[in-house]
DNA sequence: GTGAAAGCGCTAACAA
DNA sequence: TTGTTAGCGCTTTCAC
């Protein structure tokens, strides 16, 4: 149906001008009809928008941006693409900036708070906003990207800027409590990078609830929030009294449970392990990881969307958004050895 | 250090006239240090940058697009970020591009051929190049953003377009090699979306392979390329003599194994399965996965860097990149079960 | 080697 | 409601 071979070359793209004079209009006219609906009549916007499909006219954002400083796209900076719990977050960013026309730009940081400064320093000037997903910059640098541009935080507090988070001190504890129904007296954090935030925040209602339930609670780490950071730490757990280990995350958790079999020990029958994000292979290892779960999706798009009112001119409120987190009891987790339990619970 | 507080704007970033009069030199000369470097006295120049640095100036791409039609971006549009190969595919992908100056834009085409479509028209005038991996597109349709933009597609393969793939013939040969001489003699192709390539070109090789070998291959699906799409192959393999089964993909396999044993069947005792793509989960189901393995950073790097040879004006040479795949025996397969097969191969 | 001036495609006053 | 006229920040002739 085409015409076809019109030439090599990709014939250059139709412009507001073409439209305008093949609809019989001025230029302007014809950007009004795109860029400012309902301000231009109905019927010359019809004719406009016939030849514009005509001719294949499309409206190009970074022709636009030079005038409005608009580009239509959001950066999101994540720690790790390999870790799925990005993949949830990024589709739930992507749904969410989609329905708003906006694309969004994905970078991976590689953990690295250096490479990460670099990537948002050469993406600040191309976008509107920035969504930092598990940054490993430190505070200033994040209020100082603040200053340039609309940012949200994810996976991270931080005054003055806008952050969306889990509820990791009541899902932290609900980790720890679970242990201590099922009898475990020991416990062990397994510590992910100094630089997480959530790392921090774990490690904290780690500590705070094992003191108020009067379980030992040592911390172990830092180690790689990968699969074979967890299963080094696996090692200097075997060598450990714990009966019970609270791991950073799930890529970890899985790590640390494999690493625990490797080494002899069975899970959950001589040690218990509980990480977090529920992630499919949390599901898939054998025993299926307990761990504590949050609205990932969910909290990509939150994000977004409020990332968007703050580019649109919000005002941010200054309280975080805090999602809840619940724990999912699996297979990974059980009642304490009693050869290794010094007393029961009650 | 810094000057703080100036006030609640994000304070318009420099421009060139700002480092033009800041340096004493026209406008048009700092342009051209930085677009041009050579062009201009190599003293001036240094004045200029010294300026620029001190007042922070950055070059801004989208600034440059209108008089360039250079934005600098590449799209890279995946069937579906929670599919573990796409985090590799993209890692290698964004490092090339980085490398050569260039900001990726990352879409998830949610494995459906409109949505894929729908992104591509919004994306494609944003940038100087498209990377399509897995696409689920027709060839029409890929042809005609190849029209548009330079196009490399990955994971397909596609006369006309640039294209980088494994060598699923190879690969595939090898699986069934491996279940043959193990003695299988019924084997099953658990097959994925139809629309998916490597699909096709994995099944046709099984079958060719079966039939040299007289094998029996049959083929079961399509089903979702997914965790859960394996789980439910798993309900139709468990009613077939099949013991020794190929499956499209790792996500799937891994879906497959859990399907058979919550079935009661053993693997590898009752059943082999063997799948493509070497990611972390296949490696911690147990049994661990025996797997295809094809290089995915590398690919990513590759397909990336032959897309930006394009967008600088190199001419596709036809023919596809293809890399090897090498099969990675681990523990989910194994001799068939001697109750099962009707003779021991040699 | 460098400056002046004219665009790139689009938007935004300002008149008409 | 629509056309005219300046720009947005940068690049690029074309002279000097």
């Amino acid at each position: 149906m085409d015409s076809e071979g019109s030439g090599p070359q990709p014939t250059r793209a139709p412009t507001i001008y073409d439209v305008a004079e093949a609809a019989g209009v001025a230029p302007s006219t014809v950007s009004r009809t795109f860029a400012r609906p309902g301000r231009v009549n109905s019927r010359t916007a019809e004719r406009i928008r016939a030849a514009a499909t005509e001719l294949g006219y499309r409206t190009t954002p970074v022709a636009q941006a030079p005038a409005t400083s608009r580009t239509g796209m959001i950066a999101v900076l994540v720690s790790d693409l390999a870790n799925p719990i990005h993949a949830e977050l990024l589709r739930g960013a992507q749904v969410a900036a989609s329905a708003a026309g906006y694309g969004v730009l994905v970078e991976d940081t590689r953990e690295d708070a250096v490479t990460e400064r670099g990537i948002a320093e050469r993406i600040v000037p191309l976008v509107e906003g920035v969504l930092l997903s598990s940054s490993r910059m430190s505070d200033a640098a994040i209020r100082g990207i603040a200053k340039q541009r609309p940012v949200v935080v994810l996976n991270r507090g931080l005054t003055d800027v806008a952050c969306v988070v889990a509820d990791e001190e009541r899902g932290t504890r609900r980790a720890v409590e679970h242990l201590g129904e099922a009898g475990h007296r020991d416990l062990a954090y397994v510590a992910g990078p100094d630089a997480s935030w959530p790392n921090g925040a774990r490690w904290r209602a780690f500590s705070d609830a094992c003191h108020e339930l009067s379980l030992t609670g040592r911390r172990i780490g830092p180690f790689d929030p990968t699969f074979a950071g967890g299963f080094e730490a696996a090692l200097a757990l075997s060598g450990a009294r714990a009966t019970g280990v609270v791991v950073f995350n799930a890529l970890m958790a899985v790590g640390v449970i494999r690493g625990l079999q490797q080494a002899g020990l069975r899970v959950p029958e001589d040690v218990s392990v509980v990480g977090f994000d529920d992630v499919l292979i949390g599901q898939v290892v054998s025993p299926a990881l307990t761990t504590v779960s949050t609205p990932l999706q969910a909290m990509g798009a939150t994000a977004l969307r409020n990332l968007l009112a703050l580019v649109n001119g919000a005002r941010s409120h200054g309280r975080p958004v805090v999602v809840p987190a619940r724990l999912m009891p699996r297979d990974s987790s059980g009642p304490a050895p009693v050869a290794r339990s010094v007393t029961r619970v009650q």
